[in-house]
DNA sequence: CATGAATGAGGCTTCATTCAT
DNA sequence: GATGAATGAAGCCTCATTCAT
């Protein structure tokens, strides 16, 4: 019997071969005998790991998530300062990750047009709900932190702030997809200019 | 002899019943013989008016593209008053059509998702680039006439805070469509407010 | 639009043809692709008419049910004469449409392993325990007319004997199947004359 | 070195876990990992004992047949009195097996089946044309037994009794098999009692 | 000897597209 | 022009069999 660890070690070889595949040619066009090629094994091997096509990039997808999230908190754990250079700090992070992720990018657009219309879609808008959701909590707590210390005015909506922001980080990295001259960080930077000052300065009238 | 507008109708027709089954099925579980039965006409009548799947498909995107953009330039025509306020009103008009675009929303996705990795790829992130170019400008001119007339700080970097808010409607509306319980215009409204106090106030230093 | 009959003549072909193969090569080993040769047409065109391989199969055993008890019912009509007489050349048609029949034999057995164990058994056994039941029905009236008109002896079991009787014809024919030097109308002959002497004859004692 | 009488043990092991799993599954549909499990061993272990799957199958069918000729021994060898008594219990011996066999039947219909369109099918025919001659043989001796000691009529077509009598007694379990309400036994008591009056009773005329 | 992970040939089925009517 | 019956290329998945351990 294969130990289990040997066992593990394969899936996540495959895994990584079909996020590959994925990335390059999308779901549908993706063929199951190509990720085999790609992952070194045979076509029918892929169904000892996995039950289905769909299964398969279920798990990419979950495996895709937990390596963003695990990417996110280090950057979070590595932040110090007050509450503007942390939120700086985190977007720089996240927008660095851009030439990491330019090529799995690709992949994201595949994950939303799964939530949208695959036979999946209830578990991968579940999965993205959650997801959102907790980048939303990592991000209200930081301006929530900012407020208590007296740096953000406090009549500032914490809530729709951090979910606007997740979504810019978000969209950036969508037009940065679209448009290879787009830099990302430098739109970020320019942009988290105005929004810390937002969220700094005395509003002049209420 | 049928008359070019008649045709020009039949082919509007198949365009509408197409989009629908699109965005309720995404393009790969489409079959073009639910489109025509959508559309009332006979599976071979559709290869009159477009030549393959994917022909069909890119024409309801420029359909969707050319739509939406009308959308937003009554929106913006519509607009009167300070630059905060026209800001604030353009980000109002666009969460408001929500509403009417949630079933087609996922249309978007499959749009995002075509531009990734079908066939046509390069079609789809030319006209996506092109489009989010347009919206840019769209702000940026809104921002620069605010700097202008004094009402927003003269060094804000205004492509990247144009580009930066685009992606962020994007993005909130993309979020309300992953979870039924977020309201991207409640969400736009607190974060407009920041973000227009961070385009008006002067920095505290720097 | 097609008209009804020449849809349901080409699915009289198909099934025909289909029926010719499975005979041939049994359930298993039949490929879609040659009864599609089989029957002149693409494999894609079998799909239209039919939903999948089993669906197909079920319906030729479907039409050879009905083939079947139309030949039972063109022999029963013919006959003529004393219990005895009609009884006897009841045996000798079935016995006679096994030259016909020999090619299409293991058509039957192949339906036997069907409603053993195929996805489809309880169908299948269904249809069986109607056949033979309604086979055994016109045997009884026969033995009951026999009984009746003081040819047979009242003390007969009725649904015994025609339940035996419509076994004993089916059991000749299988036996004709395994050995080509049976003759299953001789030895139905040589059985007949006892069983018939059996149903006349006074027992001697009880 | 494992004795032989080990490796043969484990060889029968293996032919009643086949068994029981084609009977309940039919052959097609039969895994040859389900085998394994049945038997207790590795998937790989069976090729240790049989060459394929279809090496299995004759095998078990070997097997089959030689259980049910010692059975039948058994039942014959206890047989005395008169040839109609012998005749008769024969045939209630027969019908009591029903309640032990019905479980197996479905593995006589896969044989069948076997014989009709299987790769093996000439070693499956031969088998049961052998099988069904020896146990016509059977039945035939009996009778001209009871020709010679004068309790049967002597122009009694012996072969044509024994051959229809045997397959009487095969198709009265295979009705059983399709109707669960149908009660072999009963049926085979009531066609007895008129067949043994047949070969008794002076034939009224020639 | 025993095992079960790995394999790939093979088949059912789908569906965009064609073309005769 | 309009139609839908016919098509066959293409791909997912199964599973008997092999072979390294």
């Amino acid at each position: 019997m294969i130990s289990l660890s040997r066992k593990q070690e394969k899936r996540a070889l495959i895994i990584e071969a079909a996020a590959k595949v994925f990335a390059r040619r999308g779901f549908a066009s993706t063929l199951m005998a190509e990720i085999a090629i790609e992952a070194g094994i045979g076509k029918g091997t892929l169904y000892e790991y996995f039950d289905s096509k769909e299964d398969l990039f279920f798990t990419v997808f979950e495996w895709f998530v937990k390596a963003t999230e695990a990417k996110a908190q280090v950057s979070i754990s590595a932040l110090g300062g007050s509450a503007s250079d942390r939120l700086q700090a985190l977007s720089d992070s996240l927008m660095n990750s851009w030439a990491d992720m330019k090529d799995m990018y690709s992949l994201v657009m595949e994950f939303w047009s799964a939530s949208a219309s695959s036979q999946m879609r209830q578990q991968f808008k579940k999965a993205f709900r959650q997801g959102y959701g907790d980048f939303r909590q990592i991000v209200s707590t930081l301006i929530r932190d900012g407020i208590e210390h007296g740096e953000f005015q406090p009549q500032v909506d914490i809530e729709s702030v951090a979910a606007a922001l997740v979504g810019t980080w978000d969209a950036l990295l969508l037009q940065a997809w679209f448009d290879d001259d787009f830099n990302p960080l430098t739109a970020a930077r320019g942009f988290m200019t105005v929004l810390i000052n937002g969220l700094t300065a005395k509003p002049r009238k209420l």
